[in-house]
DNA sequence: GTTAGCACTCCCAGCACGCGAGTGCTACCG
DNA sequence: CGGTAGCACTCGCGTGCTGGGAGTGCTAAC
């Protein structure tokens, strides 16, 4: 089909005209012509001359037109091709820096850190930001703690080997003193440190079996409040922050009423986001999928700029953004990538809450 | 201006007139002819008969029409006295009821039930759900307790009177043993019960300064973590929960573009819809706002549907839906009241989390 | 290899036209 | 005097047509 080394099939002029055409329409979102090209002064060539280069790159799948009589647009090809070959990425200003350090620092719980990530980012970017944390089946526990928060209600606090704390209310039948409450809690996390919430629960499963626990009424005590404990939790659902979806609603390329609709209603589809953000996860940079590279089946000219976060060894979830393939991606993909990596510092310093 | 008790004004014919055109109206979104209300066969009345009738609520402000040569549409007025004399509310199928029933009952954490009940309202009505909850300034304390987490973390766990449970984590320099922490919390939990968070602040400020608390560093202790666990948990945010924004999407009513985004926009500026669902806070009913009455300025033909919820001593917020003018109030009303009904009871039973 | 020129294509805004739906009014009927 | 039939009038909307403008592809000349 095509050449796989794409960066050999053009030359370097024609490589210039790729790079303004999707400069230009970037900035505009109309279809770029060959007389504004020949206007900006770049290549001191007439309009007739980039019409045949530009002629070349439709025929290679760079560039396209909407209708003949129109201006050619980037396809998702010339767009990939742009992303890995043409872009400088254009550095932080300190403010944007700044705004990103303070929303991470001073945060405490998870759940607000992911959250205000996710509104950040769709500020900074104006673009739709998301932040994705998948369920907590890997969640290996720490410790365990149980404390008497009303008469049959107890609170049970988890805290993960990645410092991210779980709680969750348990109702109970039977009484327990606060000295019993305390010695199962440090049972518990001595014994189980380190296991999976689901190895934990097969655990205390099986030890309802053995001899032992039939005649120990303290232990039986243990093991019911413990699978209450790890019971539910582990199947948390999966966490998704889709902020900032107004911004996109302004931006022309969502003129007519029929493309605002399906836009508004594929980013409130958060399986289907969830599903593109879980294939991301096993990739370690950053990523950055064009148009029908998403995945996105009503909307196809859609692109996400995403990265891991999470510590080296525990991933925890992507955080990214989501745009109309028209997008300032000099501008976002170095936006993306430096909170990704502060909020992988932050978590990896620990002690965050869920 | 106009007579103040609406119900005078119409005659029982204007009546059926009204409550028909609206009733009509609201399936199928269109306007209505005198023709298409004839047809209907619930008058016995040629059309030229009901064109006089409809001429009248026109003239009285119930009915209006696009432009001449339209059929008849409802005012807010319309609506309005639709709702106060003419509707005969639909009860709830079993299906509904038991699906609230359901998700309130296994819900424990007071996030969840109510991002489940803005969901499912969403669901049931086809509309707009939103739960509203002001913030906990006048949150009282039943009872704290605190626990190590981690090196320098602990976590505060409030209980309120209300049985809503909050918790926040705190970090600490000094180091404390576990016989202070539980010594620190039964203290606060006699000293400050039943007071708000506020109060607790103030007063826990107050005894920095008074001699006693110089000299006795377990009262230092005590102090210092009092204050951080009342700190910033008071001024949490005002939770909103908006839900189903996508069904509104689908409806005729939004046919074109402007209309979309300007909804889409009105929806996400939380501020506003705070404001207004807090001005709903002190009433005591099920609240039908209409139009120009809900106060969007971009949006005016918007309705609201709610109803406070939380024990009556202590209403926690508000609960309902938003959609356009034209709905189904005579099932959509019911559904709101019923949901908040069961909401309360259940936060009055107490032991909901945050 | 580059460029000027020209024919061709297509989009789009504007306009006129006719149709259909619905009203208001008036005159007539029981 | 309330109800009704009939008719003229108005308005919105879809359709088809047209002219202009923007942009291209091709060819021939430099």
């Amino acid at each position: 089909m095509q050449k796989l080394d794409l960066s050999s099939d053009l030359d370097s002029r024609a490589r210039d005209v790729l790079r303004e055409v999707i400069i230009q329409h970037i900035s505009t979102g109309e279809p770029i012509s060959s007389r504004s090209l020949a206007k900006c002064g770049r290549f001191g060539l007439s309009s007739a001359s980039l019409r045949n280069v530009m002629a070349d790159l439709e025929d290679l799948g760079y560039l396209a037109q909407p209708h003949t009589s129109a201006g050619r647009i980037p396809t998702d090809r010339g767009y990939r091709f742009f992303i890995e070959h043409l872009m400088t990425s254009r550095a932080l200003t300190r403010r944007e820096r700044e705004a990103i350090d303070d929303e991470v620092r001073h945060a405490n719980e998870i759940d607000d850190v992911l959250h205000h990530a996710s509104s950040l980012l769709s500020k900074l970017s104006d673009q739709v930001g998301i932040v994705f944390m998948p369920t907590l089946l890997q969640f290996t526990v720490r410790s365990m703690d149980f404390v008497q928060i009303a008469e049959s209600k107890i609170m049970c606090i988890l805290v993960g080997m990645n410092g991210v704390v779980v709680n969750k209310i348990i109702g109970t039948r039977q009484p327990f003193s606060r000295d019993e409450l305390e010695k199962i809690g440090r049972y518990i996390s001595v014994e189980f440190s380190g296991m999976t919430l689901d190895a934990i629960r097969r655990q205390l499963v099986r030890m309802t079996e053995e001899e032992r626990a039939l005649h120990d009424q303290m232990l039986q005590k243990t093991i019911a409040l413990g699978i209450e404990a790890v019971n539910d939790v582990a199947p948390v659902e999966h966490e998704l922050y889709v902020e900032g979806t107004s911004s996109i609603l302004m931006k022309p390329d969502f003129a007519d009423a029929a493309a605002l609709r399906r836009t508004m209603l594929a980013l409130q589809e958060k399986e289907k986001l969830i599903d593109i953000l879980e294939s991301c996860l096993d990739e370690d940079g950053l990523q950055i999928l064009i148009g029908s590279e998403t995945d996105f089946t009503q909307v196809h000219n859609f692109s996400l700029v995403a990265r891991r976060y999470g510590s080296s060894q525990a991933p925890l979830g992507m955080v990214g953004i989501i745009g109309p393939m028209r997008m300032e991606y000099a501008r976002i993909a170095p936006l993306v990538d430096y909170l990704s990596r502060v909020l992988s510092r932050k978590i990896e310093e620990g002690e965050l809450q869920q």
